[in-house]
DNA sequence: TAGATTGTTAATCGATTAACAATC
DNA sequence: TAGATTGTTAATCGATTAACAATC
């Protein structure tokens, strides 16, 4: 009965799109044009919303303002989501520097390395020791970890984050991690997608002509 | 009746675990050791294979070593998978060093920039100016693009792939892009993830009490 | 042979869609 | 009022799972 993370990829996104019509003027949005936008149904998003008690008027459509901001209550923006990044090599860097972070209300609290030579504990972003990084967690009160390391160090880490108070992780290192009844994680694995859409490439070539028949 | 990516990215999960079970020296494999690995039941296993004609021995379970050349096949490896990345700030530079593509097969052919303070030519990976990029999908026959640019230019380069040979992109851009019948998208949005992370830890949290009932 | 595991079919499950009554 | 859009229910669709005959 708990809610799909698919569902709520898609609150994001409507979300998204919204803030995006509220900025050109736009007042109020149907399911019609939400479902243009996100592609999917208009159904699903009358669907989705009705889940999470967002209502509309029937004959007027959903106001965009007020919409925006029950989702974002449901979606917990008027929390703080503070995140550190494990493991500043080039990826972790990059993360730590992201605009995408700060636009939506996610801030970088600090990233951790294990190499002497890339600490900086003044930095806005500071970079500290990993062996600093239970005390920080706890002193911080961190609960979500963006993890950038090689895989040969993945597994050790996330294995000490399980007696933190993380309790969910980005992993970005080459091996599937599974999430637990304590932790979530959530794989990103660049090469498995660009692995994934050469193969759609190829599959939908070498059957172009059968690919003839109507939908 | 076209193979669902969900399908591919389990075959690809597959792959990997054999590779590294026959890494530590086995031999054979049986649909309930796979199926601990990536995470999925044995009849789902026996099912993806099955798919794609990808058969073991009744008794024996599956040969690792043959069951990897022929996935591979299936899979395309047996071609070259040149990419490019577009976009070159500090997330497009990591992915052209990042070392997990070679690992798989997946060459990045060269960057590309309007920024000509970022611009190299002539190193081992080049960097070449957003102009030269017709030309060069052209003459490399480039399939697919990692698109690591601003929001604000990510339509418009879009826009101009789709008179090239470009049938495939991963698309980093904080946008969500759709996929068409003659080019396949695949966003990767990090922010949605963490943004969907907190949602599941919060509404676990708030769910503490009511979440003892029996599975 | 007896036991174990595959390959496949039928059943289940859950997510999406279609349809439409309610109503603004 | 007539017309349009929501909110919700029932139908559909497709993916996953359970079960088991085949067979090594």
């Amino acid at each position: 009965m708990k809610t799909q993370p698919a569902v709520i990829d898609r609150l994001l996104k409507y979300r998204d799109v919204m803030q995006k019509m509220k900025e050109l003027g736009f007042v109020r949005v149907f399911s019609d044009n939400m479902a243009d936008a996100v592609g999917v149904s208009p159904s699903l998003v009358r669907k989705d919303f009705s889940i999470f008690g967002l209502t509309g008027n029937k004959r007027g459509g959903y106001q965009i303002e007020e919409l925006i901001s029950r989702l974002n209550i449901v979606l917990g923006k008027d929390r703080k989501q503070k995140i550190i990044i494990i493991g500043c090599g080039k990826m972790g860097r990059a993360l730590m520097n992201y605009n995408g972070f700060p636009r939506v209300g996610i801030r970088v609290a600090a990233g951790f390395d294990s190499d002497p030579a890339i600490l900086d504990e003044t930095a806005p972003i500071p970079v500290f020791h990993i062996s600093k990084i239970k005390d920080f967690i706890a002193e911080k009160g961190i609960q979500v970890a963006v993890l950038t390391v090689p895989e040969s160090s993945a597994q050790s880490i996330i294995d000490s984050l399980k007696k933190t108070s993380i309790k969910g992780i980005i992993n970005f290192a080459p091996l599937s991690l599974r999430s637990s009844e304590t932790l979530i994680v959530q794989n990103i694995n660049v090469e498995q997608e660009i692995e994934n859409i050469f193969y759609q490439i190829h599959s939908s070539e070498s059957s172009e002509s059968s690919a003839r028949e109507p939908k």
